[in-house]
DNA sequence: ATGAATTATGGTCAAATGACCATAATTTCG
DNA sequence: CGAAATTATGGTCATTTGACCATAATTCAT
């Protein structure tokens, strides 16, 4: 059942059997349809998550309405809003299922208890911080210098596994760019 | 003289004198010309750093050479390239200054001893790095969402203070935006 | 103060992109 | 399986944006 989030732990942290153990048992398990949201953009985001299968988003609207896409967080990830978690504010943010997923849920306090009892968790949080952060500048740089045409190609390199489990207009709303411009390119492509 | 970085972290921290007064010690102060470099890009990032005065940017080289800002780092911030200092790995950016500034410097293993014996001072990193982290996600966000016209109104909504330091084309190269597109949307907003 | 460098603006044209619409293909789920 | 929804593609046209160039204004450093 939350056998991949077992190994997640025992795998990627210094995390001994007790720990885990503590770990798990604080676990609230979840499941989620296509598109049903964990968290609401104005709600405040109440819940660490690990994704043990499936694919969640982390998606905000534009001042017209479109949807932009931040983050895709598959199985073996974790997803929060860490604005929204850090300060219990509103989230601007929504997390929802792209696929049918399930998920393991700490609340906070939870969280916050099991980081005070295990220092070895808050190495792995910050791990963790310090990937995404990473991660975003990259990002970051990338949506700033690359072509439409890079991007995507960008994309395809680095998460060859998330390209066919998303449609194209999730891919473009996470790129910048419109679905019109990203058929174009797979367009010129084939044609290479 | 460093009486700038004293203040930031007597009033920005519950950092004691003695603590204080170990961290200044340990600090290197350097003089910086306008466009000079702190880290060149391809170097590996062996310094921490404090703004005591002055502008700095964190910027890298697109495909076509040209370049990108990640980041405008005045005085009172921290500047480092986390990724190659964490690591110790080379840097893919530039940090360099916009203006003649005065900054503190820490090498890593200073830096590294400081935090340790104390603690306090790994509160204000990690402080730091969560606050990077949730403006990177709103940059982000911001840069996938918004028109040329919307970010360029945000910065000047935001950085109020930097607009008459930076020429339009470093603001331009850190919005992602062509400086004749910047230059339009400035024409634009004076005839209204 | 002054010459050199940088910066800001504008014109023109081509290219990239998006909005809107229609349609076909595919997938989903009861 | 079959109906409904979602997804992928393409056409057309208007708009935005960038590349390239010239010029004026401003700022910089000695």
């Amino acid at each position: 059942m939350t056998t991949g989030f077992d190994t997640y732990l025992r795998t990627g942290t210094n995390l001994n059997d007790a720990d885990i153990e503590q770990i798990v048992l604080a676990a609230k398990p979840l499941s989620l349809q296509r598109g049903e949201a964990l968290l609401q953009h104005g709600q405040i985001c109440r819940h660490k998550t690990f994704i043990v299968n499936g694919l969640l988003r982390i998606y905000g609207f534009g001042a017209d309405g479109s949807e932009h896409i931040l983050y895709f967080a598959p199985e073996n990830n974790w997803a929060v809003e860490p604005e929204s978690y850090h300060q219990q504010s509103p989230s601007q943010f929504t997390i929802a299922a792209v696929e049918r997923s399930e998920v393991l849920v700490w609340t906070k306090p939870d969280f916050d208890r099991l980081l005070q009892h295990i220092p070895e968790l808050t190495v792995l949080s910050e791990q963790l911080i310090n990937r995404s952060h990473i991660n975003n500048r990259q990002r970051l740089f990338s949506t700033l210098s690359a072509t439409a045409e890079e991007k995507y190609e960008d994309f395809v390199r680095s998460f060859p596994d998330l390209l066919p489990r998303l449609p194209l207009h999730m891919i473009a709303a996470y790129l910048g760019i419109s679905l019109k411009t990203l058929t174009r390119i797979r367009h010129a492509q084939v044609r290479r």
